[in-house]
DNA sequence: CTGTAATTCAAACGTTTGTATGAAACGATT
DNA sequence: AATCGTTTCATACAAACGTTTGAATTACAG
């Protein structure tokens, strides 16, 4: 039974903090959400914060084993695994069948770090990063400054970041006031082709109008 | 004298609340900040939640001569007009020349929205995603999906978000911990070409390695 | 100067916060 | 059944919170 508490605990102050933040979230919430005591908190974890971050660091390892990505078949060419990056990337993130408050809190670190940041950075992020450039890097052509690396990495999940952290703006945006606004494939697809097509590895992601013909960009190369 | 601590509390409360977030910001610290008395708050605005958002309305306020942006002579290319629009855009996120809680305050709130959150967008974000859509359109045919035009611009400001929202994980990423981890005009180049490139209007941003071919390219249009 | 309204102030209000305490309940070992 | 360590519980506590109050101060019109 005292484990159990512990992991009820954990599990609804996961919830409770990646809903309302750090602050807002209260330890009488919790331990109601929990259907624990008041005093559980401070005796399985010596208080508020600890607590905090042992959620945190408890959504970091459940989500750890998301990475490294499944292993795909070694034929399979760099442009289809980036497809099936960003979609489990996307499929993570929007799909509901996961404790969504794994990510959220997460993120929550990411954009508002805390003491727990480094290490989500460290165990979660890096290794995701070093996914992502692996196969970026068959893309790539070799003599290419580490910077620029960098930074066509973060055009790639700032897209799908973007969808995620500013679902609010969307749903305004588009008037679509509820509901998913736009169907995971579809946004995969369109980051996939986007990236694609900026770094030089498929075609654009709309046929070409007037301006920019191939004629032009035959005489780059 | 009067209106002078009602700007002063204005100002205080949105550093405050830029920093911390509204929970965590007490009237106290706010009041303190501003040399007002306690009970100012209650006085000039009613309450706490009153004056979060008369500050992030004024912070909308001031920002909205941002937009829309400067005009730009008619003959100005769309792919110069893209470059200058996203130059704006990470200008005025990273530049330090400008209260910097204006826009933290708004993206607090675009990110987790209060009743404050339709107003910044309707006021704020829409004029903006207008003024990119129309240069957009310029760039891509005009057979295009509304959702393909939402999704391309969002692409594009994903990616510049990125960099202002996920400093932290870049500064722990490429182990730059401190400073502006990439020169301003470099992302702004870099996220135009990026962009320019994957809707076709533009080269892609590094030579092309082996495996997508013009030829291809030619094939599908 | 006088009187009136607007503003500031120190103090206190009632809640809610995180945490601490000691007794009660439980489980396992002897 | 008795004991001991562990876990739960109701309760209490001091601190901090947002808000209120009424007197003191200022600003300004007559």
């Amino acid at each position: 039974m005292a484990d159990e508490t512990r992991q009820r605990l954990i599990d609804a102050a996961g919830t409770v903090f990646a809903e309302k933040g750090y602050e807002a979230a209260s330890v009488r919430d919790i331990c109601n959400a929990a259907s624990a005591n008041l005093a559980a908190v401070n005796y399985h974890f010596g208080g508020k914060r600890e607590l905090y971050v042992t959620a945190v660091r408890h959504a970091q390892c459940c989500r750890q084993e998301d990475v490294p990505f499944p292993e795909y078949p070694a034929d399979m060419p760099p442009e289809t695994r980036l497809r099936e990056f960003i979609g489990t990337m996307f499929e993570r993130m929007l799909s509901t069948n996961r404790p969504r408050w794994h990510l959220e809190i997460m993120l929550r670190e990411l954009a508002r770090p805390t003491e727990a940041c480094a290490a989500v950075v460290e165990d979660y992020i890096r290794p995701m990063a070093d996914a992502l450039r692996t196969i970026l890097n068959e893309l790539l052509p070799d003599d290419l400054s580490v910077e620029q690396r960098w930074m066509i990495g973060f055009s790639t999940v700032g897209q799908v970041l973007f969808y995620y952290v500013h679902q609010p703006i969307i749903r305004l945006l588009t008037q679509n006031p509820e509901g998913n606004t736009f169907p995971l494939e579809l946004l995969a697809d369109h980051v996939t082709r986007f990236t694609l097509a900026a770094i030089g590895a498929g075609p654009p992601v709309v046929s070409r109008k007037a301006a920019f013909t191939a004629a032009k960009s035959e005489a780059e190369s």
